[in-house]
DNA sequence: CGCTCTTTTGATCGGAGTCAAAGTCGGTGG
DNA sequence: CCACCGACTTTGACTCCGATCAAAAGAGCG
């Protein structure tokens, strides 16, 4: 059953990183990347834990890491779904705090280990690249911020309609109009922050008015337009 | 009635500016601040507005600032109070975006304003600068992904609470254990994500349970042990 | 084939939003 | 100085969205 699974060389994941990350000369890069810590982590396997100490973070070669943190109760939260040339957890390493998420992947997935030390001696030494990360840093604020006043604000049904489209935008829609990402009902609804009932009756109403239809986890979105006008972004 | 402001000199704005941000030489310094260009907002005045196009961010160099979204019905939710040492807007200059929140100075405050040009000059040249700021973005970021777990999954009461301990450290409490921001109950409301009514009927509860104490805008906390149980902080 | 996990639907309950109205406070001007 | 005005606060009544509980049907897997 269990497949072998070909790891990247060097090359390979210094090509992809340098899709998200073009500022670096080709010594730095190699400091990066010169030992291929490059691990495979088949789906539902963690990468880290909230709470724990983390000495380093992920440049994400292939896969989907599901990015959550863990409430009072022991619901999740999902804050995103993290693909190929995303870095996680980088947060946790530049505050030195201990991880405040979690992160499993949900597709098999591998990823590449940057130790703490040698990013922030980047980080420190190169400010164009340091540049970028605040980039990718505000980025993600700005998305948290609107995404607070949304769940602030928002009715649930709004917020489902919301995170199909970003779902949409991220992993994008094959030539059937399905859902590039497979995601449970539950998971769907700790990314909305609601309960998996609610997820469930509201996509059924979706169906009723044409807008997705769904075999399993396969979802078919037949009506975009339809899905933008219920999210209400501005 | 309008009182004559003193404006601080470059020499005092320095100053506060270092306690932040203490990476920058002298040359550095000057060459963000060598216009003086300060400006009193007084009490109520906007400083810039969600969706327009903006040009620098602001130093706080005293008072305090109300940051905040517009959702889709009109309705505001406050992402932060910013105070002395703060940098406000400095996200969307980065990702050189319209604002995507507004600002408003809820009490005097004097502002330092900082072209977009100069900061992100500051930010390309000086990557010990960037580390700071990657530092401070990153902080906001998972104070933001936090809130966004706490908004979807802990009840109103609970987030009151949380609010209330998050104004105590941001403000403090004086001798008397008062509350050392000015805030209305609909600003109460705009940041813990729910409605003014809600926010009079627990304080209620509080003051009944002997946890605060209220004369008009006047906030004493007269038992900050039992507000960190009620939010349930882990 | 049986076990477990996921999805679906139904019924019920309660937290919190909305609407309405009265009370309070502070400031302004006559 | 006091009366008035507008903004803010408080309380009550009602409604409803969405959470929870329960149970059955379906799907995936060893």
């Amino acid at each position: 059953m269990k497949k072998n699974i070909k790891l990247p060389t060097c090359e390979e994941v210094i090509e992809t990183f340098q899709e998200t990350f073009s500022q670096l000369c080709a010594e730095e890069l190699n400091l990066l990347f010169f030992n291929n810590s490059c691990k495979y982590y088949p789906k539902g396997e963690d990468i880290y834990q909230q709470g724990r100490r983390i000495n380093g973070c992920y440049f994400v070669y292939s896969g989907i890491i599901k990015v959550f943190q863990t409430g009072g109760e022991g619901k999740e939260q999902i804050i995103r779904f993290a693909k190929k040339g995303d870095l996680i957890a980088f947060r946790s390493v530049i505050n030195k705090e201990l991880a405040c998420t979690s992160a499993k992947a949900v597709d098999n997935a591998i990823l590449y280990y940057i130790p703490s030390s040698v990013l922030i001696n980047l980080l420190n030494s190169n400010s164009e690249f340091a540049y970028q990360m605040i980039k990718i840093t505000c980025k993600e604020l700005g998305e948290s911020n609107c995404y607070i006043t949304d769940i602030a604000q928002k009715t649930v049904r709004e917020r489902l309609a919301e995170v199909l489209n970003i779902l949409i935008n991220d992993f994008g829609l094959d030539k059937e109009q399905i859902l590039q990402i497979s995601i449970t009902r539950e998971e769907l609804a700790n990314m909305v922050g609601t309960a998996t009932e609610s997820v469930i009756r509201l996509l059924s109403e979706f169906k009723s008015k044409g807008i997705v239809e769904s075999k399993g986890r396969k979802l078919r979105i037949t009506n975009t337009k339809k899905l933008i006008e219920i999210a209400k972004t501005y």
